[in-house]
DNA sequence: ATTCAGTACGTAATTAATTACGCATATGCG
DNA sequence: CGCATATGCGTAATTAATTACGTACTGAAT
């Protein structure tokens, strides 16, 4: 039986990111397991800015990375708890949370680089094998959704 | 600042896909509440399934739409206290509990039409601006992934 | 110095999805 | 026929994310 989301068109588009989105995600959990790596893919984008970014405050992440910051104080928390990130405040505003990582998360960084050149291959592999581009056209959509959003043209505002 | 995820490239995709359909069902929300109606994005993929496939049970549905069944269950009972959809016991099979559109749910999907089809017309604008023919890579990357797992290609398996 | 608007963070409540488990019913094999 | 195994569904527990709200602090204008 064909995919009846497939088979609807761009009406199943948002369903099928879902899907699709959900699937990676519970497949990145066991991925990071099998690696042994002792990583949670959903710290993957704040554990990235920082390290790649430097120190920088909850809130500041969160735009940073397109999430709430309830999200981020989140995974903060859990990343703290991991001892990867370590946080301090703010000397000129007290009440930015600054968040760095530690020693130990540079080293888990280190430690997670060939894991991630694994993923990026296999995804690479996918991507290649599925034709198309994906990533370019995923790209293009996400600039499109950006400059005006789902629902700001369903109301018919510019 | 340049999005870091994009940044990265390939090994971005996941978390990318993420941001994307979490922000895009979060508009769908406010797509239906503008319209008036009466209809959760969450909702589509049962309905649908419902819709044009006919009386299907939970554990078929869940197969069908691609998520587990106590989803489709939560989803079910929500459909049902808004008497769109009617169960029943199979007669040959009094394990089964079959699903069905009630008159009213008829009607809804009915009364659903316009949106579903300003909702297309909107998405096709953005596929469109787009450029990159974004559903045929999503189609072709889902396919991808269906032949073998993320997971399952990153441990070496065919 | 004080007040007011805005910002940053933390917490609570809500919503959704998953996995795990248990019970009822089917099905197939000896 | 009867028992073992498999299947379908419902519920519980867990996990994650959001929105909403409260508190603390900053900085500017009086």
């Amino acid at each position: 039986m064909q995919d009846l989301l497939e088979e609807i068109g761009v009406l199943g588009l948002a369903s099928r990111l879902k899907r699709l989105s959900d699937a990676l995600m519970q497949d990145g959990v066991r991925v990071y397991q099998t690696a042994g790596a002792g990583f949670e893919p959903r710290w993957f984008p704040v554990f990235l800015f920082l390290y790649h970014r430097g120190p920088t405050a909850i809130t500041e992440i969160a735009r940073g990375v397109g999430v709430s910051h309830p999200a981020v104080n989140k995974v903060a928390n859990e990343l703290i708890a991991a001892r990867l990130v370590a946080p301090y405040r703010d000397r000129k505003d007290k009440r930015k949370r600054v968040l760095a990582l530690t020693s130990a998360g540079r080293d888990k960084a280190g430690a997670l680089e060939p894991v991630w050149s694994r993923i990026e291959t296999v995804l690479q592999e996918i991507v290649d094998e599925a034709g198309g581009n994906f990533p370019g056209a995923l790209q293009g959509f996400e600039r499109s959704l950006q400059r005006c959003g789902l629902h700001d043209r369903f109301a018919g505002q510019r």
